[in-house]
DNA sequence: TCTGCTTGCTACAAATAATGTAGCATTGGG
DNA sequence: CCCAATGCTACATTATTTGTAGCAAGCAGA
């Protein structure tokens, strides 16, 4: 799969506006979740495997190289880590977090509702 | 691909914690995407596959089914929409536009730079 | 009622992407 | 020199996505 560069033709728009690349790019198995995963700070791969609990080293691979290319993490001493960009990402992210949790729950009551 | 449910076994996560389930389900092909497009409002199914340019209406429809059961979408006269649920996750996800934005002029210039 | 259209969706084969396992080259002790 | 750990590639298997065709149902007009 190439590189979802803003600008090029990407999954869901034919002039690759910013956005559809970006979804084009979060879309990707993976991706969100290793961006979620270094979150808690720069990682070695095979730190980054076991966060992940389970992902092919192949695939882990193919989705740093997208990353970094994309600007969203770099590699430095002590591993794969956000860059100020890829920061800046997470922090809108974050409140997923939260968001997750009372999803879950009303699910939950969703499901209980019918029994 | 079975429905992410928090709770139940994820990509990710043995024990289903929710942001699991929910990067689970967000790194889906289309998925965010969908969830995107119906924030300009309500949709027919025909409607979504042209707001998305181009999907297939095999696709389409497993997306629609999947979301409809985790709650993030319903289905009513006038077409597919957001539910509630599904309006506060666009909320916390519409930041991301105006972020795309600045991370493709930022690409760009590093591009630039090169030359 | 008989077209002729649109809509929502399914079928299914072909193309692409993800997984899992094995293992290799390199680095850093001891 | 030997051992262990790390980063990563190879490659066959399996799963997901795409693309095209087309059907059943609903509706509007003649």
């Amino acid at each position: 799969m190439s590189i979802p560069l803003p600008g090029k033709q990407v999954r869901g728009s034919k002039t690759g506006k910013p956005i559809m690349a970006l979804l084009d790019l979060i879309g990707r198995t993976w991706s969100l979740g290793l961006v979620w995963h270094l979150r808690e700070g720069p990682a070695t791969f095979r730190e980054l495997q076991h966060r992940c609990e389970k992902i092919s080293p192949t695939l882990l691979n193919t989705r740093l190289k997208e990353l970094k290319a994309l600007n969203i993490i770099s590699i430095a001493e002590g591993g794969y880590q956000l860059t100020v960009q890829g920061q800046s990402l997470i922090e809108i992210i974050l409140p997923l977090g939260q968001w997750s949790i009372q999803w879950a729950n009303e699910l939950q009551e969703k499901t209980d509702e019918l029994n």
